[in-house]
DNA sequence: TTCTTCTAATGATTTGAATCATATTATTTA
DNA sequence: TAAATAATATGATTCAAATCATTAGAAGAA
């Protein structure tokens, strides 16, 4: 487990924010850097509220972190994952609005935090940082409408093939190149899948049988990905 | 029935784009103008299909326009829709992409194009339109994720009075105050309630039943708005 | 360690909504 | 104007998936 006495560098230094932060120059890189806050949170711990006031972006230094909205009666629904080097919350500082999701660590995780002062600052001044942030909407946007209509229109047993598929694609397989990186409980398949606790237990356990996967406690192996990609019925 | 000899303005004199380019100069408005396309589409035309590779940015001028995704089987999915003066197909340009969806006029628009490089010339120029994009772009992300839930966890009855409403606050009242401002078939509103043409006629039936809404033809009037809100499970 | 609580697993039952089938009524368009 | 096509309406049936109920196992707290 993580120690949260870790070295967290400036943003100068951070080779994770290449993708985000690749437009930057130094001076901006160090402006953003100064006085930004690196926090620790434990696994299951809350970093912001949906309808929250926002005050200030959020960069995932080393960690998982789930975004969820909730539903009808309390049900949580996961639109969305961060793992290290992506931004959160950018868009509820450029939009001035509350939180539109709640954002939970999945594991432990070191998240460092700078101001909506500064951050306002360099968009303002960096044109190719505004249209990265649009880049990156239409990315969520592009997923989000995907997600729409495969909640609409498939079955559960091709959510939660899609849903295995989105969760390697995100965090990638361990060390032994099968099992997928990320701990979730059953309960929280389900909440992606948008389907209950109990069908996304027996349908793993169909899945497993199909020998599509494995299952070895809360972990998942993926053992034949082309047959789960086919029974997700996905293209592309 | 509207002409197809309509008059249209240039973009400096057009009161439509308002929203949308209130931030532009008048040379900036000249250049987009300059050369544009005013291009009329009956009812049921296809602006743009998905996958298609962008030209241009659309400007509805008038008309009503929806805007679909292909699921499984083929089963259509509407995303969203556009109005007077909403534009279309920047997501595409600015991320360089395929058109990720389907553009079809619910009813004859008259719709200007303005060419892919004076839209990016104007956007790279003017800080605040990249805002202005970004601002829609997030509303967009916003409506796709509530949709994406109610699609998950609301029942069909929940989710047709929820269209119903959308309907209405986007395409607004005849001016009886009352008839919702558009005319589509029962299987458009299955198409964006995600559910099934028959149940839709079914759940249309009860909801004039219980006096929520009434049914003239194609034409539905909502008769008790707050029960009817009540009714589609929505607290926003 | 033991107790408590969360998570997983399965069986039984119910139910909402899709599908199938067939009229009936509107709209096109030839 | 008639024929053809599309849209609406309703009944009957099926089915996927939710819910309810219970047990077993894992993990965290005392």
């Amino acid at each position: 487990m993580k120690k949260n006495t870790i070295e967290i560098p400036s943003c100068s230094n951070c080779g994770n924010s290449k993708e985000f932060f690749c437009n930057l120059s130094e001076s901006e890189k160090q402006l953003l850097s100064d006085k930004k806050g690196d926090n620790f949170y434990k696994k299951g711990q809350v970093i912001f509220y949906e309808g929250n006031h926002a005050n200030g972006l959020y960069c995932l230094y080393d960690g998982k972190v789930k975004l969820t909205k909730l539903g009808k009666d309390g049900k949580e629904q996961i639109v969305r994952f961060s793992k290290n080097g992506d931004i959160l919350g950018y868009r509820s500082l450029l939009s001035d609005e509350p939180y539109h999701a709640t954002a939970t660590a999945l594991e432990d995780s070191h998240i460092c935090m700078i101001s909506k002062e500064k951050f306002l600052q360099v968009v303002e001044q960096n044109t190719k940082l505004s249209l990265q942030v649009i880049q990156l909407l239409s990315k969520d946007l592009k997923g989000a409408e995907q997600h729409l209509i495969d909640i609409a229109q498939k079955t559960v047993k091709e959510r939660i093939a899609e849903s295995l598929i989105l969760l390697k694609n995100t965090f990638g397989y361990l060390p032994d190149g099968k099992t997928i990186n990320i701990n979730m409980t059953r309960s929280e398949i389900a909440d992606m899948a948008g389907t209950s606790t109990e069908s996304t237990i027996r349908t793993l356990a169909t899945l497993s049988d199909e020998n599509m996967i494995a299952l070895d406690g809360k972990n998942i192996i993926i053992s034949d990905l082309p047959n789960l990609i086919r029974c997700s019925n996905t293209y592309d």
